[in-house]
DNA sequence: TTAAGTATGCTTTTT
DNA sequence: GCATACTTAA
């Protein structure tokens, strides 16, 4: 059988222009992920390439693996000396073996979220910098960014104003970073920083991995930023054998660094690209593909194209209106119910809102009618605080310089070693220039007395000894004999604190999960992974790649998270303003575009059934808060969506729209906006969240910081 | 030094 | 409404 046969002329034209620059404009549903896997075979079954001469770069760890249980199931190939993963993985593995140029050993720590936030307070006290004025999401943000446009700190100021302000980042930054070699850690925007700097600051090792990756090829490339472009560029920009796929209107990442000019304008960064298009959508029916382009013909920034379909169903899409979050979350309980009872099975259905606190409703509602569901995202496994506790113990064995670790664990579970001891080792630290850790197992560690000192001697014997045993003994053996030392499970089954039980269940899954991680790669290389490897791996781990396929349950997740994926029947709830779009993108142009498209991913997931709602009122921290149906509701043509409780209906149908643009120029004709940030001489702080007239003396309705809903004439309140 | 009790601030989205 | 950060008492 010829590979090409399950394939339309489009797709094999993708998979047979091997060489060259190649762009695929892949609509959603358009057989993108086949594409590539066909790719892939192609080159090693046809062109003879050597699976360890490609490179093929993924947007999630789970779409890896899928593409090579793929490759492997379907065309019978070893994937095993194949480089699939995602660029953070796959920079992983290039800075692991780069050591020796690299300011930092193979062992290196990667630090998530959290312990970025755990350093900046502390270089915010060390620098005398005010958290209120400094926000550390907002820093660490531009931080973020510039990482991402490989901005070091000694270029900061070529690329970016000086004033008060910027001269405060730049001192956070440099601090930041000085603080990460120290620990021998990188963050996630590291991993692709250094890989990039290495390859463009040396010659000979960036044409040792264009002569390795020989081919390419880039998945969801929409949402690539700047590091990423230029790493692909440094491997490609010879050969050239690059093949980019993705689609503009699902770029949804922006906000972490994505540029979508990347393939927007990959035809002037290449030469003589060859342009290919796949608009034919094999997931979903008509009418749901109806309801998408009519979404998404609403923006300004996008290639013109629209998905067709040849999948017919007599199914409208549903939007449902509830009365607030609890009602929305029994209503569709109550559908995925009675779906249940018909038979169907509850992995074809999953559902979607914008952000993780919607989830807990739905908690609530599926749990009291006994349906199985399982949240993807949210808190991430490996970053709850008892695990994080172990890999903290973990980290430390691997990574001695790890010091952010080391204090996690110096007193847990807690063993009498208190601040004032803990500053006095820190001061010991600091005074002989060594790392915390020296001065933790210094033999005449003298500035100890007492009690004190014992605890500590006892601490240091015990990390010395797990270190010895952690150079023989695999990963999953040391884990267990760490836990079983620390009588972690015990403490948690003896304690009385009720959300202790969920944290044993953690630590009981936590062993299971490492224990299967050891069996895997033993099945893969024949051998069992020691510490480093299993940590690094970890770090990479997403709540998706936990997701247990075996049991079926109903899935809950962002609709981030729902890129790539696809399911019968799709649930998208809280469609409401403030939500979708969320209020911090509701007043810019560009993001406003970027949540119509997140909504449009949403809708394109759907195989069989589109059901929308949204609800009149919603509890937004302590208050209730009045909501209204979300502005992209009124987009679509009226006839694309069947309304299920219409007595109630009340959204307004857009007077017949023109032009798209011209009711978003009406909307910054206004003096306020919804979404605005004001301040009231009485009640403080607030956001408006309706507005009533045109001018400054509008009727605006705020809901203040203190948890009241007033109606307020506009003259009385200044914007933020 | 620690546990328990109280105040505060916080929610976009994630590799 | 929840988790974290700070305060107080033992």
């Amino acid at each position: 059988m010829n590979l090409l046969d399950n394939l339309n002329p489009t797709q094999q034209k993708v998979v047979t222009t091997t060489e060259g620059p190649v762009l695929v404009l892949a609509g959603a549903g358009s057989g993108k992920t086949r594409s590539v896997i066909y790719r892939t075979a192609y080159l090693i079954n046809h062109k003879k390439i050597k699976p360890w001469n490609i490179l093929v770069v993924t947007f999630t760890n789970k779409a890896a693996r899928e593409l090579k249980d793929r490759l492997e199931n379907t065309f019978k190939l070893s994937t095993h000396s194949l480089w699939i993963g995602t660029f953070h993985s796959v920079c992983m593995r290039i800075l692991r073996y780069e050591q020796a140029i690299l300011p930092f050993t193979s062992d290196f720590s990667i630090y998530d979220e959290n312990d970025q936030k755990v350093i900046f307070k502390k270089l915010y006290k060390k620098l005398d910098i005010d958290p209120k004025y400094f926000p550390i999401a907002k820093i660490r943000n531009i931080i973020s960014r510039q990482k991402n446009s490989l901005i070091l700190p000694k270029d900061f100021f070529e690329f970016n104003e000086r004033n008060y302000y910027s001269e405060k980042v730049i001192k956070i930054y440099e601090a930041y970073q000085k603080y990460l070699l120290e620990n021998n850690a990188l963050d996630f925007d590291d991993l692709l920083m250094y890989t990039a700097i290495l390859l463009h600051d040396n010659e000979s090792i960036r044409i040792k991995y264009e002569k390795m990756f020989q081919y390419v090829m880039i998945d969801e490339y929409q949402d690539t930023n700047y590091a990423q472009f230029k790493i692909v560029n440094l491997i490609a920009k010879n050969h050239q054998n690059l093949c980019v796929v993705g689609d503009d209107d699902q770029a949804i990442y922006s906000w972490r660094g994505a540029d979508i000019r990347n393939i927007l304008e990959f035809e002037k960064d290449y030469k003589n690209v060859v342009k290919i298009k796949l608009v034919q959508n094999y997931r979903s029916p008509k009418s749901i593909l109806n309801l998408a382009n009519s979404l998404i013909k609403f923006n300004s920034q996008r290639h013109e194209k629209e998905l067709w379909t040849e999948i017919i169903s007599n199914k409208k899409p549903t939007l449902n209106i509830l009365e607030n979050e609890n009602e929305e979350a029994r209503s569709i309980a109550d559908k995925i119910h009675s779906f249940k009872l018909k038979d169907g099975n509850l992995n074809e259905c999953v559902v979607l809102y914008r952000t993780n606190a919607q989830s807990r409703v739905f908690e609530n509602a599926f749990i009291q009618q006994n349906i199985k569901y399982q949240i993807v995202g949210g808190v991430n496994f490996y970053q709850r605080k008892e695990i994080k506790d172990i890999i903290a113990y973990l980290r430390v064995l691997a990574n001695p310089q790890d010091s952010e670790s080391l204090l996690r664990i110096i007193n847990f579970p807690t063993r009498g070693i208190g601040k004032t001891t803990i500053a006095k080792i820190i001061d010991y630290a600091t005074v002989k220039n060594i790392t915390i850790y020296e001065s933790v197992v210094s033999k005449e560690n003298h500035f100890l007395i007492g009690a004190a000192a014992k605890r500590v001697e006892s601490f240091a014997s015990k990390i010395l000894n797990w270190k010895k045993i952690s150079e023989e003994m695999p990963i999953n053996s040391l884990n267990m004999k760490i836990i079983d030392d620390l009588n972690l499970m015990d403490i948690y089954d003896f304690s009385d604190d009720p959300k202790d039980i969920s944290r044993l269940e953690n630590i009981k899954e936590f062993i299971a999960a490492t224990n299967e991680f050891s069996e895997n790669i033993e099945n893969e290389t024949g051998q069992k992974p020691f510490l480093t490897e299993y940590l690094q791996n970890i770090s990479l781990h997403t709540d998706l790649d936990s997701v247990d396929e075996n049991e079926e349950s109903v899935k809950l997740m962002t609709m981030h998270n729902a890129k790539g994926l696809e399911f019968d029947n799709v649930f998208i709830v809280g469609l409401e303003n403030g939500l979708l779009p969320h209020s911090k993108s509701m007043d810019n142009e560009k993001e406003l575009e970027e949540e119509r498209r997140l909504f449009y991913v949403a809708i394109t997931r759907a195989k069989k059934i589109v059901a929308l709602s949204y609800v009149r009122a919603r509890r937004v921290f302590d208050a209730v808060q009045r909501t209204l149906p979300s502005r992209f509701l009124m987009e679509f043509d009226d006839e694309l969506l069947e309304k299920e409780n219409h007595v109630f209906y009340e959204l307004q149908s857009p007077k017949k729209q023109k032009k798209p643009q011209k009711s978003v120029i009406l909307e910054t004709q206004k003096y306020f906006k919804v979404g605005q940030k004001i301040i009231h001489a009485k009640f403080g702080n607030g956001i408006i969240l309706n507005v009533d007239g045109i001018g400054k003396d509008a009727k605006l309705t705020i809901s203040f910081s203190k948890g009241m809903l007033k109606k307020i004439i506009g003259s009385y309140v200044k914007i933020l």
